[in-house]
DNA sequence: GAATTCATGTAACTTGTTACATGATTTA
DNA sequence: TAAATCATGTAACAAGTTACATGAATTC
């Protein structure tokens, strides 16, 4: 249950809504975990049935009410050795239907897999767009003490990010390259 | 169904068994798509039900029967359609239980962060041996005049993935440097 | 006046994982 | 003789996606 310890690892920094969670799992952490509205709240309910959250109703005015959740003693307890104890994996079970679409791909046109080729740079350069805003957004968020200490691991991720962005627009570059090559070397023939 | 996809794909190169599947699922494709064989074998009917593909009983002395699975022409035409019609999203959404933990291990010793890089690193170095083992197999699978032309968009992954593995190598070193600069600068405070 | 945001969710469905079951044959 | 391989699966469960539903308040 990664996506419930990420609720209680976020939890841990305060009590917040679904909302509130939803948005920070689609803004710093939507790199490397997404989840669904739908899904989250459910797993708050789950996460509630086994008493390691609690919830408060909040009534507001000219607003719904906010349902706010908070980490009980067992959320914290189930949160930090989950932390302190090393998964057998490391890994999810990678699946990229792009790269399965490029296995294949010897039964479509050489222009259409350089134009799929050509999106999925595109795509790079945007996730480098929001990479940066997320590198600012730490450098905005460590300004308060108490998240200051985050900082450090978090931008270790963006240089992550940062790696593999690179290696995949280079990538890319290389096989719209070798794709013009190849359509060269058929029209030779 | 990308996972049914992948197997309407494989089936395309000509008739096999649950078994076969998987084993091409797990040797070359694992890198870009993993499946339980017991996930394949649901799917596999899930696809004879909608008659994409059509199954054959062998029987084998001294062997259990081999049930062999094909593709019907609704098995090639849906394929060929996945194939040729661009997904609205190329890649997964992502998910790294390796980066979870890193956002959240400020609440964790530096060294077992370290310790948990190291056998990143080491994850990506196996990843690296098995890379060149699928090179390989390319390389010799493509002997056959029937596979050739697939070497080429093969390669292609196998570039990606070096690339990716390379990145991940040379994140966690600077990473590892990172944490020892963290840990000396701690001790002198 | 239309679209978006805030805030809550439920239901149905699909996909992926884990555990269990069988039983002969081959390899170390 | 123990383990691994061949080959088939089922059942239960966990996780993720998509579609649907509500309704006020705010922004364009």
């Amino acid at each position: 249950m990664s996506l419930g310890n990420a609720l209680l690892g976020l939890l841990s920094h305060g009590p917040m809504t679904g909302y509130d969670l939803k948005k920070l799992l689609d803004h710093p952490i939507g790199f490397f975990w997404a989840a669904q509205m739908s899904q989250i709240y459910r797993e708050l309910n789950t996460l509630e049935e086994k008493g390691l959250v609690k919830s408060e109703i909040i009534p507001q005015e000219k607003r719904p009410d906010r349902k706010v959740y908070q980490l009980t003693k067992g959320g914290k307890e189930t949160f930090l050795s989950w932390l302190n104890k090393f998964p057998d994996q490391l890994n999810e079970a990678s699946r990229s239907r792009f790269l399965l679409r490029i296995f294949f791909s010897s039964k479509i046109k050489l222009d259409e897999l350089a134009f799929e080729i050509k999106r999925y740079k595109k795509e790079m350069e945007e996730q480098l767009g929001y990479l940066n805003k997320v590198a600012q957004w730490i450098k905005d968020y460590s300004r308060e003490k108490k998240l200051k200490k985050h900082a450090f691991y978090w931008n270790l991720i963006v240089k992550k990010e940062h790696k593999s962005i690179a290696a995949g627009t280079e990538w890319a570059d290389e096989c719209l390259q070798l794709i013009e090559q190849k359509k060269r070397k058929e029209k030779r023939i």
